[in-house]
DNA sequence: ACAACATAGTTCAAAGTTGAACTACTTCCA
DNA sequence: TGGAAGTAGTTCAACTTTGAACTATGTTGT
């Protein structure tokens, strides 16, 4: 880290409104898909990834990197969706400290109730404000970033 | 709300990333932060509103609405950072509801110190990645996005 | 004037997150 | 082989967020 680098007012600009559409648009879905369903954004996002793994499982451990979630806050929102009925566990056979989280077929139907409503409004409050042009650059910004922080 | 509308690919890529980006910057500077100084990003982004306020003051209202923070969230934080001397309370003489979070020279000074600090993270977690033109649009299009779902 | 409604902020209990400590298994390599 | 170090996942207590209920003040319309 060397001599202070600080941000010019275009950086500043390009963090503050990383920061508040982040926070504006998650609060905003979160809200809505709790009113429409009783899960989270952060349940649907597992639910989702699970539906679209092979067999509809994953490793917690690589659950845990696709959702963003520490090892012990993905244990937990795996008890919660367990006790919903929406995941099961089972144990891996190859390696024996493994566990698979597992899409049940009442989570998949769950999940497949929600979508149509959920992506609305995705569209609505996210995807419908940038230009086709926009769309692609952000995109590959973001990916780029996404995939910068991973080990 | 019309009839189901999916997301095409590229929507889907650009809502994924989005989503990824977004908590995997936020974790890392969140930990970095706390590493440092012991606040969090949420405290960073409450104390730097403040700093640059008139007066070094905001109205709870305006504070949570700036950084997306429920009331009663806004109340605790600001509870915490005043127990830790960054923050203090006034009166609203104009509005007896109304109550003023008001940045200490305490809290100005730690702020001080964090931000460079904090700056470098900022800049090699999420400046760092983006070409300059990339730099202007995704600004231009987060900007439209945060500014949608103000009232 | 005054009721009815709206806004500002806090409180409280329930729910969710954090991070360190723990158990159990696997891998490495001498 | 065997034991040191690494990886997978869970547990637990402390901390933070959520959302509804509450107090208090301000605004509106008659």
């Amino acid at each position: 880290m060397t001599s202070t680098n600080w941000l010019d007012p275009t950086e500043m600009r390009l963090w503050r409104a990383f920061l508040t559409s982040t926070s504006s648009v998650t609060s905003a879905l979160d809200s809505q898909l709790k009113a429409a369903t009783g899960m989270s954004i952060d349940d649907y996002d597992v639910l989702a990834n699970l539906s679209e793994a092979p067999d509809q499982r994953l490793r917690m451990s690589e659950l845990s990197q696709t959702v963003v979630h520490s090892r012990s806050r993905l244990t937990q929102r795996i008890d919660r969706l367990a006790d919903r009925g929406w995941v099961t566990r089972e144990k891996c056979e190859e390696d024996a400290r493994g566990t698979w989280a597992v899409l049940t077929t009442q989570g998949m139907q769950t999940l497949a109730e929600a979508a149509p409503h959920h992506l609305e409004h995705v569209r609505a409050n996210f995807i419908d404000h940038f230009t086709p042009d926009e769309l692609e650059v952000v995109m590959t910004a973001l990916e780029r970033i996404a995939a910068s922080d991973r080990p």
